[in-house]
DNA sequence: CGATTTTGACCGGCGC
DNA sequence: GCGCCGGTCAAAATCG
């Protein structure tokens, strides 16, 4: 399994005209899409073109790696300035701050039972508010709370009909700071906000 | 009033 | 088997 390795964020990609939190939110969310989209590829291809302005962020990013089933990505500490990721936050601060984001595919091998084309890809971002608004619509179809950490997680469902990529959300329970979202499945639609 | 959330029940896998 | 555990279902409640 491949990962590779993205840096999504660049501070300016839509600091642009930013007091607009919709086109901002928009921004990121395209990209977003763009990751869970651009799957199947065998190579990187969108490491660099977007956000190709400057990838200033200097992350010697400490990469570690989150390990989920068979999947494994992060993110890491950096030091951009916030960004909002999130949907309605009031302005200012009170978003996240930062990601990279490693992206893993897992088309080929297999799970232990089913689902052997499912291809998952996590998040992990600091921000303050669970959800973030990814472009997608999410209807959320169950909660638990699981062993070892305080937090719960929550399941998401895309409602877009015939779509059934599902994601998680938790909080990181070793740094409560930042946010665990993990996509499982392809979109087979876009994003349902025109650009 | 349709869509979404809530929440406990349910279910399948796994280790013992 | 049994029980834990993570994941999902679904009915009722709530939302917009």
């Amino acid at each position: 399994m491949d990962y590779y390795y993205v840096n999504p964020i660049s501070p300016n990609y839509y600091g642009a005209h930013d007091d607009d939190d919709d086109s901002a939110m928009n921004s990121m969310s395209f990209m977003i899409s763009d990751f869970l989209m651009a799957d199947d590829d065998d190579h990187h291809s969108n490491q660099d073109h977007q956000c190709g302005s400057q990838s200033q962020s200097t992350t010697e990013s400490s990469v570690k790696m989150a390990a989920f089933s068979d999947v494994t990505t992060t993110t890491t500490t950096t030091t951009t300035q916030a960004h909002r990721f999130n949907n309605n936050n009031n302005n200012g601060e009170a978003s996240s701050n930062n990601n990279n984001v490693i992206k893993c595919k897992n088309g080929s091998n297999k799970r232990s039972k089913g689902e052997v084309n499912s291809s998952r890809v996590a998040f992990r971002t600091k921000s303050e508010l669970d959800v973030m608004d990814d472009g997608y619509k999410w209807r959320k179809y169950g909660k638990k709370s699981v062993k070892n950490t305080p937090y719960l997680r929550n399941y998401y469902k895309c409602s877009s009909e015939g779509c059934s990529v599902k994601k998680r959300v938790e909080r990181d329970r070793d740094d409560s700071s930042y946010v665990i979202t993990t996509y499982e499945g392809i979109h087979n639609h876009a994003t349902p906000f025109t650009y």
